[in-house]
DNA sequence: GAAGATTGAGGAATCAATCTTA
DNA sequence: TAAGATTGATTCCTCAATCTTC
């Protein structure tokens, strides 16, 4: 027999529910108003940017952005189309193939992080208190561990996750 | 001039974003391969049940589930086509219609809310302590009420969000 | 003119099936 | 046979335009 929730529950879970909707469209359309780039293809084009010769394999970027291969496929045949990106095949392994950044890629990148870091900015770092805030990341870590392990493990090796690193001067 | 993130508050905020783009997807499978609904129809299911005659305006139905109004005709469109819900005129404005839950709807909803307060314990309640919970209810709240104050308010009026208090006879 | 609601076109996500190379 | 990647069909979302009633 299922347990149900109390309502002090359903509460704190409807707020939570609300905000992991919310936050996302909110994200997409900042960006998308700012630079024409989507989450996946602005995501796409960080991780990108942190890798050796600014390209990655196809199932390496799928497994990094959390995307399913199918999803990443239609994705950079999109990205192909706008300039953003090429593919060449990979030297090592005749299956696979590479997502390689184009100069247009790097330049609508460095033209979109700084308003999408103001975004996240003035989203969620400038509304809770540092205490606050490092407080969410735990919880999400925990909350990611159970939910999806290689996900977590992806976060924690995570060095440099913004452009910024790269992109600053 | 851009003030970039820590690179801390980097691994907080990928952390959180990791978690807010799988959470939604996850229980949409969960429901879906439990009952074949998604998330959306849910969510109307839900609201529906608590109104008075299990019916509710267009306009206040998309307000309360977030959801623009263009969405909201075609999710609708595809419920009455699935049977779940009926549109039905407004008695008081001509302009308006209503949307009506079925006994099929009602149904729908009675055999899926079990298996979907599983998956939202599985996945959050039970993963955190009390405590936890308690917090990320909290933050959460806070986020919402800088993001969208409508969608707080509605949070907030809030006495039961899920079918439990209605579908527990 | 503004509000309630719908429409249709186009973009993006999922799933199962397919193709090629290891 | 399994792994890397793509394809096509379907579903769903967004946006701008439209229609009706207030």
């Amino acid at each position: 027999m299922t347990t149900w929730l109390t309502e002090a529950q359903q509460a704190e879970w409807r707020a939570f529910l609300s905000l992991i909707v919310l936050l996302p469209e909110q994200f997409g359309r900042d960006l998308y108003s700012s630079q024409g780039l989507t989450m996946s293809d602005y995501e796409i084009l960080v991780r990108l940017s942190e890798a050796p010769d600014r390209s990655m394999r196809m199932s390496d970027l799928a497994d990094r952005t959390l995307a399913s291969r199918s999803r990443l496929t239609h994705q950079i045949d999109r990205m192909v189309t706008a300039g953003l990106v090429e593919r060449a095949q990979c030297p090592v392994d005749k299956r696979g193939f590479l997502a390689v950044m184009t100069a247009a890629g790097w330049k609508k990148l460095v033209a979109a992080a700084p308003a999408h870091v103001e975004s996240v900015r003035e989203h969620i770092v400038d509304v809770l208190t540092d205490e606050e805030f490092a407080t969410l990341g735990q919880l999400s870590r925990k909350l990611l561990a159970a939910l999806d392990p290689e996900a977590h493990a992806a976060v924690q090796s995570l060095v440099a996750c913004d452009p910024a690193a790269s992109v600053k001067h």
